[in-house]
DNA sequence: CATGAATGAGCCTTCATTCAT
DNA sequence: TATGAATGAAGGCTCATTCAT
């Protein structure tokens, strides 16, 4: 059980170094099995394919972060503060994980991947605490009352990703302090009352 | 119009409808000559491979589109209206070509592609034209002082692409009209004095 | 009946069933074990090979129809009888073991298989019946005396065979009387004196 | 258009020696293009896939061996004569396509490949040819009354390759003459009236 | 006796590209 | 200009077998 599940993690780690850095076309099997250090019928002893292999890395990336927005949301009881402590828990995700990051983006509107429900289905479960806290600064008149909590949970999660992809891949020389103020700026205007 | 030019609109006519449908690397050259209508040397005699005939493409499409963001910026001296007219602009054309404005995203941030430095230059004309009119707001004072025209143009163009696009996948149901109207609201908050 | 027996009882069972419905090539260890309910391992254990698994299957298997075709010819005394007994029995084996049947004439010719030594031995020993009966026949002058015994008897075998599996494959809503008394009405005619 | 009925012939060719040496299964695709002398890709040109490949050889091996059982059935007049020139017919073909013969009939009854409908196809017609005879026979009282012609058509076919096979695999020494002899003894005192 | 994780050679297929005509 | 037959490297996947426990 220990040798199997140990197995499954060097077969993830070196899966997500490679996707990371070749995306999912870009990354053969044979390379993933030859840094994990183990034989190719590993892989597919372990995994159905290697759609399947990389869907259960999504799940397994993904699960804490959606998490971690939940949490975030949760705990702090300001509106305008929350919004402000998930835009950043969002910036700081995809700084530490931009790689990953980079080929989620490439992936999300692509109808036609076999992990395509697992993303949308934690893409719902981000975007819904996000929403979440937009709709309680609704009910506490914190926020304007003409806009959709549903849509405007989708455009800063949005907002923040694109702005973030476009920070570390053109102009990466910016500290994220820069990016993160803007952000927060931009987002905390936007909905304000 | 002479043969040759013939022989090119339609193998740019076929690519333009495969890729929209399946991306890329979904799309093969055995394809795009099928449904053009021509051999498979003829493509090779008019472009050097599938990567230079999908940059041209891109060129072509998307050239027009910059040149759409800069007269309408240019065409709308209020600021805040010309925000919104951008908006407007950028909106419709994904939504009259969804499927490629698909593409386009989930090609943008790769860093491997051929067509890289066609697409960042034609992105960064297009966001030029965002940062003007915000810059052309800021020194009347129409806008907030406190935000970067640069980040908050391709803000601004993040915002809308993404959210388009989640409106197009997600909730296709939705009418233009209520995106439009809800992000013209964010923005035109955001960016107020 | 030791814990041995038993296990070895339930991968023949899994593997006559699964070979019946896919042929040996198309029959996987992994299946065989999966129905058996055991580990891949066991099967190595009781057995040095996929191969040598279906020998043994097959000599099982077979060996009690040889003894069949044996008691049949040495029970009927009348020649004419006899052979007509052994047609009945040839076709209703066939008839109740239609898949395993069916693989058995898919392999019977081939020459690369490791079971095939016993293959041969038991249809050697199953037409010696027939021949014999057939021999037993002309000794008595009740068949014609021009044709030779082991040639006819495999024929009679072969025709009964390869009848009933037309039979079974391209018109099974017949019923098994109409062969049985065609089969016999020919094979009565072709051998009288 | 030479060039390329060249290539697909050479294909066709070392198919069909190594599938009459090795089975279907038993032939892999690299040895099929190594013995033709193509590239791997120039088989897939031609072929949309290896069962594809081996459905047409059927197909145009076995074409003029149905139009060649038509033929012979047409051309002789008598009955009897004609039933001993289809069994004739038949055993040369066997014995001069051993191979090929050999490997039809560890495939005719299979189920799941891709050239059923073929092989049952000319199965049908050339068994067509046969029972056409027998109901000519029928017709003419030359044979007895009481047969089914397709049943007897079907049957003969069989009795007559099942023979052919056990004479090349187990007694190869005998001369084709004493198969014929006996297979058309049998044959004409089955049927005869 | 029994287990099941691990192996790796081998298989079929895809597809961008080349080149003689 | 245009054609299409031919190429071959590369990729994902299967499966009988091994072996440490």
């Amino acid at each position: 059980m220990t040798r199997s599940t140990d197995t499954k993690d060097r077969i993830f780690s070196a899966t997500l170094q490679l996707i990371s850095e070749q995306g999912y076309t870009g990354t053969t099997v044979d390379e993933i099995v030859a840094r994990a250090g183990v034989a190719k019928g590993t892989m597919y002893y372990h995994f159905s394919g290697k759609a399947e292999l990389v869907e259960a890395l999504i799940a397994e990336q993904l699960a804490p972060v959606a998490k971690g927005f939940r949490e975030t949301a949760e705990s702090v009881s300001d509106p305008t503060a929350a919004i402000d402590a998930l835009v950043r828990f969002e910036l700081e995700w995809i700084r530490d994980n931009r790689a990953f990051a980079k080929m989620l983006i490439t992936e999300l509107w692509r109808e036609d991947r076999a992990w395509r429900q697992t993303l949308v289905f934690l893409r719902h479960q981000i975007i819904g605490s996000i929403s979440e806290v937009i709709s309680r600064g609704l009910k506490a008149h914190a926020f304007r009352g003409d806009i959709d909590p549903d849509f405007a949970g989708s455009a800063l999660f949005g907002l923040v990703a694109t702005t973030a992809l476009d920070w570390l891949v053109f102009s990466p020389e910016r500290p994220i302090e820069f990016i993160a103020d803007q952000v927060s700026r931009l987002a905390a205007t936007a909905t304000r009352a």
